[in-house]
RNA sequence: CGGGGAGUGGCGCAGCCUGGUAGCGCACCUGUUUUGGGUACAGGGGGUCGCAGGUUCAAAUCCUGUCUCCCCGACCA
């Protein structure tokens, strides 16, 4: 893509609104711009990574066996009635009216809609067990929206639902959960620390909260520092009770259900830090089967209440969890995983045909290889286009200058690293490549 | 929901106390200049000062109401 016909409207100060560091590297870098408390309008460079953490998201749900639907984001209130949630929601919920008077409400979560959708549709044990997953927009009017995306009120989250005949299966469907989570944010470059949580109003025993470390979080960890060296690549593969069991003994919890006195770990194993919540996993049993009558017939002909759980991931939160934790005081260091570009192309020198003629060809060549490469093509100072670049954060910029072109070099940085190295055309392009 | 703060060109702000035809920096446009970390100079465009009402000869400025946004806390699958 070429930065002079592209639509990044970067902020050179810092918008006043904007406290927290992803907040504002995201409205600087041009990702995302504001329309209301809590809602965002999602720009070019925002939405790319967006779409490429929820297709990471995707990827590692259909690994596991769940499949994926797309529900809509209006719902019936009838259906929350029936769960006995519509009043307990409260304000959280935004309701809506339609033409007819008809009560409805954007949805802030799914139970409800998929129970009904599986009582209508599944009536044999034969069809389980089952996960369904969507990626879809929620909305939730929080008391205080805070953060930018971070804490926003309209935001995208993968929500799966499990169903299982019984308790035995519903907890292998839980693991099968637990390990792609871990799984997803692994590739996602993240530090991910499944964190015991209460199962609270939504019943059962078995949750988990999965934190991300930034210093930046809302939740302080208390976590046994084993966790951090523990091999995630061994989870690639078949789930191994032994490798799950030893996961899941590891120590870890929120400060509030965190007692020092009786803690497992010894002192010098304890680590603290702050965690973002960006996954949270649960099993709840038959609380929605029972309300709403999602029931199937055992291979006994008797009919019983299908076992469920669900599993959500904060996909929008995750945009900003990931600068919480990759960034510098220039701007945003992308994972390559989930970079809106790999590569930056930037031309020094506009007004010089040569250099242009050089960039325009390498820029044409990449293309060709597939690199996928923004070209800071703009008829811009050298200074502010170094600026742009480290603000938006791409892995590697490829600098085109007249004193490089004289010596027949191009210079490849390393965003992260900061490290620079002068390439031949044919060493970039096959390092790149 | 309790407490605090703010609404003045796209962004960051001054002006308000002490009413008198709206200003600065950045950004933008034109020209010249410059060019390896946000170059310099000159010229230019853009704002009915959140909204509504009131006081006054006159309101960004004073008064009343209202909306929105932000921060702290409480809350939070």
């Amino acid at each position: 893509m070429r930065l002079s016909k592209y639509f990044i409207p970067t902020i050179k100060e810092n918008p006043s609104e904007a406290q927290i560091v992803s907040h504002r590297l995201m409205l600087r870098a041009g990702m995302i711009r504001q329309s209301s408390a809590g809602i965002y309008i999602w720009l070019p460079m925002g939405l790319l990574v967006l779409n490429k953490i929820a297709q990471i998201v995707r990827e590692e749900q259909n690994r596991a066996g769940a499949i994926e639907v797309l529900m809509p984001t209006i719902q019936p209130a009838e259906l929350w009635q029936q769960s006995g949630r519509y009043d307990a929601y409260g304000k959280e919920m935004l309701r809506i009216t339609d033409r007819h008077d008809r009560e409805m409400l954007y949805g802030p979560t799914n139970e409800e809609m998929i129970t009904d959708l599986f009582k209508n549709a599944v009536k044999s044990y034969k069809d389980l067990p089952l996960s369904l997953y969507h990626i879809q927009w929620k909305f939730r009017d929080e008391v205080r929206p805070r953060f930018g995306i971070m804490r926003g009120r309209e935001f995208l989250m993968k929500d799966n639902y499990s169903f299982d005949l019984n308790f035995e299966s519903a907890k292998a469907s839980y693991n099968v959960m637990y390990v792609a989570y871990l799984r997803t944010f692994a590739r996602l470059g993240l530090v991910a620390i499944p964190v015991r949580a209460d199962a609270g109003a939504i019943g059962g025993d078995l949750s988990h909260e999965f934190q991300i470390l930034a210093d930046t979080g809302e939740s302080t960890l208390y976590y046994d520092k084993a966790i951090e060296s523990f091999d995630l690549s061994s989870l690639i593969g078949d789930i191994d009770e032994q490798t799950l069991a030893k996961l899941q003994s590891f120590y870890a919890m929120e400060e509030e259900k965190h007692d020092a006195d009786n803690c497992p770990v010894a002192p010098a194993d304890l680590k603290t830090a702050k965690g973002i919540e960006v996954g949270h996993i649960f099993y709840f049993g038959t609380k929605y089967s029972e309300a709403m009558g999602a029931k199937v017939t055992g291979p006994d002909g008797k009919e019983v209440f299908v076992e469920m759980g669900s599993y959500g991931i904060g996909v929008s939160r995750l945009v900003g969890a990931l600068i919480e934790a990759n960034h510098d005081e220039n701007g945003i260091i992308w994972p390559e995983a989930v970079a809106p570009y790999k590569v930056g192309l930037i031309n020094l020198r506009f007004k010089d045909e040569s250099c242009t003629a050089a960039c325009d060809d390498l820029y044409q060549e990449m293309q060709k290889l597939n690199i996928d490469v923004l070209y800071d093509d703009r008829d811009a100072g050298a200074g502010s286009k170094f600026a742009d670049m480290d603000l938006i954060g791409l892995p590697w910029q490829v600098v085109v200058g007249p004193k490089g072109l004289e010596k027949g070099v191009y210079e490849l940085k390393n965003r992260r690293s900061g490290e620079r190295v002068e390439l031949s055309r044919a060493e970039l392009l096959d390092k790149l490549g």
